[in-house]
DNA sequence: AAATAAAACTACAACGTTTTCGTGTTAATA
DNA sequence: TATTAACACGAAAACGTTGTAGTTTTATTT
């Protein structure tokens, strides 16, 4: 552009970012000629020479996955607002796909990290590829799966709190006996909830049943691949036919649970009252439409991406926070 | 690290790259130093200096949707394989934000592009940021909602023939009043669902009546305002009592129908047969489960990777084709 | 007319790589 | 011993920007 023009390449740098020392009359010629041309500033150039990419790496666990969905729509929402693009990485529950993404990422294509950890990475609780992110300067923001022991930004909702006010509800609605569908103890959410769950029978004098604990192994949860599931869940029904309440920790294990009781003849919500967690499509549109804790995914994805970028503009190291997003119960026809 | 091993950065470069003018030992003492520092080249520089970001834009409608996820994942994952990142952009059904991401994008971010464009972008007809992507030298590949008139890949489905079989099956199967809720005219996908729709009846001797064909206008429809669509639904159902199929062009327009009948006390499948499009996660657990159309979102992401990424290799820029993934009929127990 | 100040523009280094070409050292050959 | 070949390494340009530090031109003042 700068030959066609018969300028100098710093002219034309210079006239299209308004620089002082340019004459109006060449600023509006290399405007005019810059649109006429349809040119674009190489960002990659730019990303060089600034040391910033305008660039925020997701890695999530999976997108197959209306949670996470509704995390990334806030992400990339409030990241293009901010003038940065979006660059995903799904783990597929696995570490090794966890860390051969983070490794592509954190070679300069980005300037900070969104993550929710796969299930295999709390499993093993094999953290080295974070940290070493961490100390090669790149921010990261974890959430919803989040890992204690790491310090830095996180954001969350109070799973405990949120799972005891559930239970809470089912308990005035006149539930005595409460299950709770929950994963294996790996998972911080399930282990959370499944405490929640706990502290709201305690508090109302109702003792704790082991038997109506189910623990998922939701590494052998795939797609249609529900016999376990729902193997654990008749067992439950069989072991303890006067269950009136079941919180589960997520839909899938809601819907499976509706489903059953319905298909041996309990009436849902006469006789069995039911809540899930996440406020997805299945449960909106399971008959009877089912009650659910909301986790507002997309604020999360906001709220985090809002974070990162301050923390990549401003480059605190210090002062590392959990925030917590707030939830609320929807009530629809699961729970009297 | 030239300086700290006090070698060139040429060396350094070519050892890393096992040139064959460096010695052995010098080889291996800079890749131990290397790995000793975790050093990784910088991406950024790479990118520059070769003119490839291996890097694959993907724009779509809506990530809160299954099949786009699905699609997605196929994408993520040949991707990796091949050593690309992809970077995501959702114009959330706006032709603007279509238009904001692209350029986002085509300023040497991407070496390639696949997209799959918004409602208002097929409404419009407006395809001017296409075109300049593509004259930019960008190889673009289109999928599910494809632009004839625009020549470059294309991944897709028949679906006018797809929904011709589905249709087929609810005949074979004795229905005798089909109805088709589908998408106004301006989305080609509901507008060949809608003729295979028509072609079906016709070779079976079925007159086509207007009143069976539900046009939604899905600009009106957001998550849970589904009012208008029910309100049709409903309708159609009032004005012809004895309608024994349905044919949906989505999972969604099925499982709501399914809800209204049963509501109206009508039985699915004996007196009722429906068939929807998209093997997502509504129709596997709807009660009873819905039969669809599996669209192969994943095979589909991994088609338009792949041509994507020949496409860049090669620098080809003749013999655009459009390719065709096939479907198939997953039969559940909303037929007989 | 000379000195100074202001305005308009350019040269150049830098960002971190890769690559081509060149140079110096050692070893083999005549 | 002189010539050549093989080997090991380094210097420098290039990718497309930006910003600093000039340099040239024009205008203003004495």
């Amino acid at each position: 552009m700068a030959r066609e023009l018969d300028v100098s390449v710093s002219t034309v740098s210079k006239a299209l970012r308004d620089s002082s020392d340019i004459s109006k009359e060449t600023i509006s010629k290399i405007k005019a000629f810059a649109k006429q041309v349809n040119y674009k500033p190489n960002y990659i150039a730019q990303s060089l020479k600034n040391q910033k990419t305008k660039t925020i790496g997701v890695i999530i666990p999976d997108i197959v996955h209306h949670f996470f969905t509704k995390v990334i729509k806030g992400i990339e929402n409030l990241a293009n607002r901010k003038g940065y693009n979006i660059i995903i990485g799904l783990s597929n529950e696995s570490l090794s796909n966890e860390i051969v993404n983070m490794e592509m990422l954190t070679n300069g294509s980005i300037d900070g990290l969104i993550i929710s950890v796969s299930r295999e990475t709390m499993q093993k609780q094999n953290y080295h590829h974070i940290y070493e992110t961490l100390n090669q300067g790149i921010p990261i923001v974890m959430f919803d799966r989040i890992i204690d022991k790491i310090s830095c930004d996180k954001v969350t909702i109070d799973d405990k709190k949120s799972t005891q006010n559930a239970v809470d509800k089912l308990i005035q609605n006149g539930a005595k006996k409460i299950a709770i569908i929950t994963t294996k103890d790996y998972m911080s959410v399930g282990k959370l909830r499944t405490e929640g769950y706990k502290i709201a029978l305690k508090q109302n004098n109702i003792k704790v049943d082991d038997n109506l604990i189910i623990e998922v192994d939701d590494n052998l949860l795939y797609e249609d691949h529900l016999e376990s599931l729902e193997f654990q869940i008749q067992k439950m029904f069989n072991n303890c036919p006067r269950i009136d309440g079941i919180f589960a920790v997520n839909e899938l294990f809601a819907t499976v649970a509706m489903k059953i009781a319905k298909n041996i003849g309990i009436n849902v919500p006469d006789d069995l009252q039911i809540i899930g967690f996440t406020d997805g499509i299945l449960s909106r549109h399971a008959s009877p439409p089912l009650s659910t804790v909301n986790q507002h995914g997309e604020s999360m994805g906001e709220k985090a991406t809002n974070i990162l970028i301050s923390r990549i503009e401003n480059k605190s190291t210090d002062n590392y926070r959990t925030h917590i997003i707030q939830t609320d119960l929807i009530l629809r026809d699961s729970t009297k």
